[in-house]
DNA sequence: CGGCGCACCTGAGTGC
DNA sequence: TGCACTCAGGTGCGCC
């Protein structure tokens, strides 16, 4: 969604100056490679891979933004007031500034020198799991990489190694579409199960996508929401409300540490087998 | 190795 | 009004 915004500003743009704060992200600002990498450079296009943008300069180099939870990525006149948490700053040939906000600092900064961008993208990339949206996201494919495993399937789906960028609040989405007990042990699922996962999955990605449509107009001067606020939420945060398909009362718990929610009908455990 | 618990960080929300 | 406390989520580390 950040991509699709930022797609009609930054490819062919010039950066002219490279400024960054001196507080670390998840890691600290690599503020040399920045200068020596990314500073001068055109940015010739802009990919995603997992949660994280690329974006690929002229010189090869790539310049690796994560958002974390409350990273926000926003175009602004160069002359406009600095934000509290604004922490990376591209000044372009146009002056606009792309500007990286982020108050949480969950959110990261990497560099890929040219030099050594395309095995450094390599290894990253062998690193992170199969991705909802392209081809090959199939239930055979899930099951596969869930094989020898029996973690709760919601866990799977939020584990970025196996597949790619599904956090809690779209876990809980999908596992509802799917009717699935977001507890179920992955090794009890049929070939049936993963299949209404590997469906509902990009349904409720490109739902999200779509609800967070950020136009042109949406990102200058501000920076997109998440998809999830303009997204009608099943079951995440819904504790007590009933149910789309059933009216039982949604239930709150807890996995892997992490908040979340089920209808109790609609998403039976299956018996153990 | 698999799987879990936890740390990281700040702001919003809640209760007293 | 203000303070103390809890909780939220993406990712990776460390431990069993």
């Amino acid at each position: 969604m950040t991509r699709r915004g930022l797609l009609p500003h930054l490819p062919d743009r010039r950066v002219v100056r490279v400024r960054w704060g001196d507080k670390p992200l998840r890691f600290p600002i690599p503020g040399e490679l920045l200068e020596r990498e990314i500073s001068g450079q055109r940015i010739e296009t802009i990919d995603r891979r997992a949660k994280y943008l690329l974006l690929r300069m002229s010189n090869k180099a790539v310049l690796v933004i994560h958002l974390g939870m409350t990273g926000r990525l926003g175009l602004f006149p160069a002359a406009s007031p600095r934000e509290r948490h604004d922490h990376l700053r591209l000044l372009l040939d146009n002056d606009l500034e792309l500007r990286l906000n982020d108050s949480r600092r969950f959110g990261s900064v990497e560099v890929w020198p040219g030099k050594h961008a395309r095995e450094m993208e390599d290894d990253f990339s062998s690193s992170r799991g199969l991705e909802p949206l392209e081809r090959g996201f199939t239930g055979e494919a899930l099951a596969h990489l869930a094989t020898g495993r029996r973690q709760p399937v919601k866990n799977f789906l939020m584990d970025s190694r196996r597949v790619a960028g599904i956090g809690n609040i779209y876990a809980n989405e999908i596992l509802f579409a799917a009717r699935i007990h977001p507890a179920t042990p992955v090794n009890l699922l049929d070939p049936e199960q993963w299949e209404q996962i590997a469906g509902a999955t990009p349904e409720i990605l490109r739902a999200a996508i779509r609800a967070g449509g950020s136009t042109i107009s949406d990102f200058l001067g501000s920076s997109g929401k998440p998809g999830y606020f303009q997204l009608q939420l099943s079951v995440y945060d819904r504790a007590g409300d009933p149910c789309p398909h059933c009216r039982s009362p949604i239930e709150k718990t807890a996995l892997g540490g992490r908040a979340t929610w089920f209808c109790p009908s609609c998403q039976g455990m299956k018996p153990q087998g």
